[in-house]
DNA sequence: CACCCGAGTGTATGTCATAAACAGTTTTAG
DNA sequence: CTAAAACTGTTTATGACATACACTCGGGTG
């Protein structure tokens, strides 16, 4: 398994697997096994039982082949988790409402998403993502952002920008709702952390501790939801001073 | 090796190793090997082939040792990698300046990390870092944040914000800038891409082809920079809005 | 001085991704 | 209509890897 560093010269042979067109009228026997099959197995797979799970064998055996009848549709892991990270991804949720809500909404969508597939964010990433359900998401997206006034390449970083928040944010924070409590944390840090190397931790430590205001608020995870909130605020603001007059939604 | 879907409760292992402080009046011999030149071997490893080149017998081989001397120092693969990426990290810069000009130039500074090291970006993460590198590149965010007014539990937000952000920017455009150029995965990508089905992606495509006006800026890399800025906007604006009595720096 | 804890070692096990050689099947070129 | 070509699935094999286990020996502690 490569798994790291590829030198990602294989982008069309991504492109073709997951848009899985298959070119009809091939010589040999047809395939009983397919890519989807393949792809929802490695799917039932790391939902059941974590991304450590999913071998190539394991995979095999769920659809009652040979592990390497699978290499007959999948030229490596790498490959097929990039797939099975596609499939899993599923279908971006319809948005409505103004530029706001529609945004909370897919931020919110995308991180209950994470949260019912955590390995999804085990899966290495090596390149932009570049599956139909991937791209729906973002496209998704960019249609509040285009329709807000945002230029092109300006809708194309706050995409990057959501989508990172909330990713980023999904990766350091989503565990942290397992076992331990966040105050059992705080705790244990405590015994280690120097006040006077760490001032800053200290001080909000102190303050989380004592119970301090917290940013709570409705759709999404508290988290989150502050961190978007002034991004928006930024985005709209941006909006009305660089084009004072506002685009209306695109006929 | 597990490196997935941890259950966590060995967060104290974790805290006591990355917090070296070895309890000195053991019995047996002194030990030669220690954690330290273990993690540094480990991220000379990374460094020189990548996270894939990184396994216990190479660091064993590359000090002079077997293979289990090793995990007489370390419990396990997982633990090891949590530490390295600590080491990795390294210490964060001093932020001098402003608000503004001490928060892009943290962000900088991180980029400019993972750009050295993007190896760290593969580093599966299953809880918030612990280690002292980590937590000092937070603390050093956290004061600026609370110097300009944020309460403790927003200054956290914010932080959780930049550094997801920031991460999550550097894994998925980090190699990027590799061997394809942008404009190739343009071309791909549009042989797949079907207008109807994604019309805001390939507007934005098209715009990008078009050679948009393109959001350049001193310091901080394009794809980070308008959203960086829009949040701190956000962020300013906020502060004015909920304390409009401009606290100073601390004394 | 005897004891035992703990460092470092060698060997062993089970899992994994994947290469290579092979067998049966269908399409197509002659 | 036939034979080769192309393709699917299987078997077997290889080399890496993380890590358990049983050991040897050194040096503080009783």
């Amino acid at each position: 398994m490569v798994t790291q560093d590829s030198t990602g010269a294989d982008l069309e042979r991504s492109l073709e697997l997951l848009w899985a067109g298959r070119s009809r009228g091939r010589r040999g026997p047809r395939p009983q096994l397919t890519v989807a099959q393949i792809a929802d197995a490695a799917v039932r797979i790391a939902d059941a039982d974590g991304l450590a799970a999913l071998s190539m064998q394991r995979i095999a055996a769920e659809l009652g082949y040979s592990t390497m009848a699978i290499y007959k549709h999948i030229p490596s892991k790498d490959l097929l988790l990039e797939v099975a990270a596609d499939v899993g991804a599923g279908r971006p949720p319809e948005l409505d409402g103004d530029f706001r809500q529609a945004i909370r909404a897919w931020a919110g969508a995308l991180w209950a998403g994470f949260q019912a597939r955590p390995w999804i964010l085990r899966v290495p990433l090596d390149h932009t993502p570049l599956g139909p359900n991937q791209l729906a998401w973002l496209d998704r997206l960019l249609r509040p952002l285009l329709a807000a006034g945002l230029a092109g390449a300006e809708a194309r970083a706050a995409a990057l920008h959501l989508t990172a928040v909330v990713r980023g944010t999904a990766q350091i924070s989503l565990d942290m709702a397992g076992p331990r409590s966040d105050g059992e944390l705080a705790r244990a840090l405590a015994g280690v952390l120097d006040p006077k190397e760490y001032p800053a931790l200290t001080a909000v430590h102190e303050a989380e501790a004592a119970g301090g205001p917290g940013y709570e608020q409705k759709g999404l995870p508290a988290e989150l939801g502050f961190g978007v909130d002034r991004f928006l605020d930024g985005l709209e603001a941006w909006v009305s001073r660089t084009s004072p007059v506002r685009p209306g939604r695109a006929p």
